[in-house]
DNA sequence: ACAGTACATGCAGAAACGTGCAAGAACAGG
DNA sequence: CCTGTTCTTGCACGTTTCTGCATGTACTGT
């Protein structure tokens, strides 16, 4: 039994039977009592669960949804999305680009935040579907596959007929002078005509895009409010990029 | 054993069982722990898995729960699924609907069958990115969560620009008098728009909704050119349809 | 107040981990 | 066909993390 399991399993407990009790659970999964108390204590350091004597109780469901599902995301990307998720203002619109960065976005949105989402990637969509507040608005159009969003006339065209707050592009390259680079050409057009629906636009780029290009050019630097990143604040192209007046949200 | 082989094999031990045990894979397979942890330290790079100590676990629990869902599908839908696939012709053009049928027949669609699946699922959009000769065009619109479609006024006017040989419904009552029927007014409207672009429609119908009617009428049965249905052929509503002059495909 | 239980802490053995290294396979170029 | 390069794999090593036990403390119910 894997260490995260137990946790997954105290954690189903809380949600299914609305408490756990220690010595219980240590006698059903024939571990020692210590270590269901230092799982409890662990989850109820991170906020998942609030610990009493003799075993542990849920704290508020809304919470717990939020919560849980932070616990599973990959560590490195974890601290991006959360913080580009703070950028969603209750009630506001969102557009929110493909990829594993926008999809852990999507993942990292409170559960209590009410606020509408439009996408072109299936993926994001699919992701989105439990959340309890979330509206949903899917751009159709031909999908290409390697990056699985819809692209091409069609997409573009779609998204011509909506406008957002906000607007969260995934990226592959992010350099000072090259600009914010993709791998695609239609992809590049996309994401223009996103980026061109919204109030704002904010690049997601984990640290290890920092200071590469791609071949193709998505936005000039000039249309992009900021950058949400979890690289190293006086990393010197990051300084660079503050430099050409750009607003760097760190992650952590 | 190919490396390639063996992130497939870790993969699918994620999918069907929910974690992986570095340990127990590497005895099984005959390789070394270091080769298994790296194997899976580079999945999680990807964000294809979580890592833990001791082994790993699927990204999201949600993707688990589906998946191993999908495995244990009941051989009902199981057959109806194959069945319908096979309506599909090498080069044709297929539209799809949403719903847990439907989302099978993705999935069985055969490997080396190139066509075009138009959806206005994002569930089915997403099980079709890793099929190698599907081309994918996804309806967009607003997203009504509990079936996991677009639909609305978007999404109609988006299926306006479609068309295709055969389109695949998934209905939750197929009745004699009632004809096909669904529990929600704006997916009907939405299963009626698809239908009318395509040259055939058949009907995905396991054996439960047979006899059975919902509130609001998707299409009469002048409309439909067949039922894929795993009920007893010699079931006395089949008998019916027949009777009414619809072709009714046995899955077996 | 007292007994019984739950708890935190420290500790030690065991297991898992990351890294560097070397042997071998796969591959490209001559 | 040979050679140099790159990639993969398994092993060894030192480090980190986990787990159960022991000990002393804090809490609860009678």
């Amino acid at each position: 039994m894997l260490a995260a399991e137990r946790r997954d399993h105290l954690l189903g407990l809380l949600a299914r039977e609305g408490k756990v009790v220690a010595k219980d659970v240590a006698a059903d999964l024939g571990i020692s009592e210590d270590s269901v108390r230092r799982d409890l204590r662990d989850l109820a350091a991170e906020g998942l669960c609030q610990r009493v004597y003799g075993g542990a109780l849920p704290v508020s469901p809304a919470v717990v949804g939020y919560a849980a599902r932070q616990s599973v995301a990959p560590d490195g990307k974890r601290r991006v999305d959360s913080a580009a998720a703070a950028l969603v203002r209750p009630g506001g619109t969102l557009i929110l680009d493909g990829g594993t960065t926008a999809l852990a976005v999507a993942q990292a949105l409170p559960q209590d935040l009410a606020c509408t989402v439009i996408t072109h990637s299936p993926t994001v969509a699919s992701a989105l579907l439990d959340h309890p507040l979330a509206e949903l608005f899917l751009l159709g159009g031909r999908i290409f596959k390697h990056s699985a969003v819809a692209c091409g006339a069609a997409a573009v065209e779609a998204a011509q007929n909506i406008s957002a707050d906000l607007c969260l592009l995934g990226v592959t390259g992010v350099h000072p002078e090259a600009g914010l680079t993709t791998a695609d050409a239609e992809e590049a057009a996309m994401k223009r005509a996103l980026s061109a629906r919204a109030a704002d636009t904010y690049i997601l780029a984990s640290s290890e895009k920092i200071g590469t290009a791609s071949r193709f050019r998505v936005l000039p630097w000039e249309k992009v409010s900021g950058l949400v990143t979890d690289a190293d604040p006086h990393d010197a192209v990051v300084e660079q990029l503050k430099a050409l007046g750009l607003e760097v949200l760190p992650a952590d």
